[in-house]
DNA sequence: ACCTGAACACCGTTCAAGT
DNA sequence: ACCTGAACACCGTTCAAGT
């Protein structure tokens, strides 16, 4: 729901009926709507990292493992056209509590960091990897929701090979 | 509203007093929220069309205006961290009414076929000059959502110059 | 032609009451 | 410990009634 609707649209009666309870008794479990998300924000870049950390531990040679990051945002495209939740709850930011906030800010970290590192492996220098790292990540949420906008992956592979033309990515 | 809290977020009790009428008002000027946002996202993107043309007007050089581009999204963080109404509007694609979508389409369409024009202008081949523009437009829009995100114009900043430094978009 | 209050079915949330 | 119905103030929207 929060990967198709966002935080405004994630409803919680109509969460509460997939998980066979009253609304009212979700409260039992978490606090408040902020907290819920909170837990699945949290859970999100905990994934998240651990299906980086398999790509790093699966495959050996750094730059193959900079051509798989894509792939992990295509899965979202894949699945019924939803997006990236951190990128969907960045652009609700107004609008969302400071404990979701904290949990997206993670979740960007965890990316970035773990290109950086990529990076640094494949040869960039430490002191330009980091911002290289961020300009790859922004550039694939970019495509993400461009591609969700069209409802066709296509474009997000499309996207994706235009930047490893460019040269942003590595090929 | 729309830049700061999409189509969601727009309220139009709120909305009605700002104007100094009625939220019951309103629909004697729009038939729904829908129609409204509608207006709201055509006048939009004549106004970025018109904001694009003004740049080909003034600045001779296709090179020069490609720098400028990025300068059209800053505008909206400059404004209270706000963003590209579009782009928020594109992430909440499930839950848009399909008239919006296709003014939303339509600012996309203005700027890639701009980008596109004026790279073609510089010497790119015309077979390639609209997915590189494409590809340029989804990471400038990626871009103002990380620096949304940190409420930061320095980070959106240092990433058009990344994408400047990596060759995607030219320097 | 334009505006309004009151009502509708929906939200998140609270709470007293049940097992 | 977990669930519920009923209520609260909020949404978009409708409509009969006003000027």
């Amino acid at each position: 729901m929060a990967q198709a609707h966002g935080y405004g649209g994630l409803n919680l009666r109509t969460l509460a009926d997939l998980v066979g309870i009253k609304a009212a008794s979700l409260y039992h479990h978490f606090p408040s709507k902020a907290d819920l998300a909170t837990a699945v924000a949290r859970r999100y870049w905990e994934d998240a990292a651990a299906g980086l950390d398999a790509i790093a531990a699966k495959v050996a040679d750094p730059a193959e493992r900079l051509r798989k990051f894509p792939g992990t945002f295509r899965l979202a495209l894949e699945n019924d056209n939803r997006m990236c939740m951190c990128s969907y709850m960045t652009a609700e930011s107004d609008d969302l509590p400071g404990i979701v906030k904290v949990e997206i800010e993670r979740f960007n970290e965890v990316n970035i960091a773990w290109l950086a590192k990529t990076l640094v492996e494949t040869g960039v220098p430490t002191r330009d990897a980091r911002k290289r790292a961020h300009a790859i990540f922004a550039a694939v949420a970019g495509a993400q929701l461009m591609a969700r906008g069209r409802g066709d992956v296509k474009v997000y592979d499309t996207l994706i090979r235009a930047y490893q033309a460019s040269g942003l990515i590595p090929s």
